[in-house]
RNA sequence: GGCGCGGUAGCCAAGUGGUAAGGCCGAGGUCUGCAAAACCUCUAUGCGCCGGUUCAAUUCCGGCCCGCGCCUCCA
């Protein structure tokens, strides 16, 4: 199989390979900033990512993969939200890293091997832009801030295709008076008291103490981690400009090398047609989701419906399909037999998602295969490298709801009614259970119940 | 203004220069006392609009309309 998967430094679509002698590929995935749980949207983006990782392990084996995400913990949301609860830092992004942990448990996301927090890095970070100083690509500002020049990088803006002229000037940049240009951007921030509360560091030589920027906590990582060149650097769309361009150019300049062979950006979630946000109450996280019922399951496979490079529209309609399509494949995984299948549909699927991460076309590529054969003639194997493949872990199911005794005592009244025969009064605590808001399943050797579905 | 993406059945969504995967919903059926599950069958002469190229376009080209995203610290 080969990998094919869009690149967007390129803009097209090209194979997947490790370039480094040991034969290791070397994946870095934009993280979350941990000072809120993760949305919807943000899970979207490292659901894309973990299929690339398992896809990537399939391709070249679980030792062939080092597979990198970092948390940003120190940037003016984490320390907004540090101030305004009054809590240190270092204790809302810890509180907050547990949570999208949990999140990522439930929604089956592999664990990187590395996941590395700016703060761990800081000394990485200062090293770098040291050396973009001394190379003349970086320049202490009257504050002590330390900018990054970007005249002296002239392939600035091939990702993104920006050109400085064309930048929107409508936001008026608060640290411009620092800058020598205004579309230079921050490597490390001075300290300010006002803002930072006890958030600090020593500085590069010749700056003042304070904190690094946002861009060079990515550079710096990757390179402590995966080395100069890596060959796959990911992350949403929105991160292509300014965030992957001035990584590029940091790196760039401070190593001398290319800094990653491949680009990849997913793009949004668009939650009822429009961009979630809170103020317009479309805003979902993954815990908020489960709390009204749903599973983490059909949350994951309802952010794979869509390609990966199209706006994806989630709505609680599409939610439900999810959950049904969920379903229909426990059923047919449990009619596959242990033993003797031969007929592996994963072939398909694996082909739809090693081109470019069709997503779509694999979901239908699996139905697809599942319906020409009968079960009996289904690999098992094949069948679970398929849902492998696209996470999807069939057994995980949501916490089983409590029944109230008194539903289960009118169940217990019911099957007694139809023991005896009595159908008439066993139809009328049907509808009873039904009002009740709950479904009565009969076996030949007893009963179940479970929430009605809508 | 700049850069980019998209408009395919009730909903979601692949795809192809030769006449539209799949999922969900819905309808009918088998089964079941009923219900649920499972299984079977059916559901776009149509792919935003208008031109053009072609033997043939939803698929290529041009124009238009509509929607969405990014444009300095949002995945």
């Amino acid at each position: 199989m080969v990998l094919r998967l869009h690149d967007s430094l390129r803009r097209e679509t090209r194979e997947l390979r490790p370039s480094h002698p040991d034969g290791i590929f070397r994946f870095y995935n934009c993280g979350p900033t941990v000072y809120a749980p993760a949305h919807i949207g943000n899970f979207r983006t490292f659901v894309v990512n973990d299929v690339i990782r398992r896809l990537l392990e399939l391709e070249f084996g679980p030792a062939r993969v080092r597979h990198v995400r970092n948390l940003t913990d120190v940037d003016d949301r984490t320390i907004t939200q540090s101030r305004k609860e009054g809590r240190p830092l270092a204790e809302i992004t810890r509180h907050w890293t547990a949570i999208f942990h949990e999140d990522c448990a439930a929604l089956n996301l592999l664990r990187p091997h590395a996941e590395p927090t700016a703060t761990g890095y800081i000394r990485e970070q200062v090293s770098m832009i040291e050396v973009l100083m001394e190379k003349g690509h970086a320049y202490r500002a009257a504050d002590g801030s330390v900018y990054f020049r970007l005249a002296t990088f002239p392939e600035y803006g091939r990702l993104s295709r920006i050109q400085e002229r064309e930048l929107q000037v409508t936001n008026a940049v608060a640290d411009a008076d620092h800058k020598d240009s205004v579309s230079d951007f921050a490597l490390w921030k001075a300290y300010k008291p006002e803002e930072d509360g006890t958030v600090q560091w020593p500085g590069p030589r010749t700056a003042a103490a304070g904190r690094p920027g946002w861009h060079i906590e990515c550079s710096a990582m990757s390179k402590a981690l995966l080395g100069d060149t890596i060959d796959l650097h990911t992350g949403g769309v929105d991160l292509l400009f300014p965030h992957h361009e001035n990584e590029i150019a940091q790196s760039e300049c401070c190593n001398g090398v290319p800094f990653a062979r491949h680009w990849y950006h997913s793009e949004h979630l668009l939650v009822d047609g429009t961009t979630m946000s809170k103020s317009k109450g479309n805003y979902h996280t993954l815990r908020d989701l489960v709390a009204k019922g749903h599973e983490a399951m059909a949350v994951r496979y309802a952010l794979l419906m869509g390609h990966p490079r199209k706006q994806l529209n989630f709505t609680l309609d599409s939610l439900h399909a999810a959950a049904s399509a969920l379903r229909t494949l426990r059923a047919a995984r449990a009619a596959i037999p242990g033993a003797g299948g031969t007929v592996d549909v994963s072939a398909p699927v694996l082909a739809a998602l090693a081109d470019d991460l069709n997503f779509p076309g694999a979901l239908g590529a699996l139905f697809t295969a599942l319906k020409a054969s009968a079960p009996a003639e289904l690999n098992a194997a094949g069948f679970d490298r398929a849902l492998f493949a696209l996470g999807l872990d069939l057994a995980a199911r949501a916490p089983a709801v409590a029944v109230p005794a008194a539903v289960t005592a009118l169940a217990e009244r019911r099957w007694a009614a139809k023991q005896a025969r009595d159908f008439a009064a066993a139809d009328a605590l049907r509808a009873e259970l039904a009002a009740a808001g709950w479904t009565m399943l009969d076996r030949k050797d007893g009963w179940s119940l479970e929430p009605v579905r809508k």
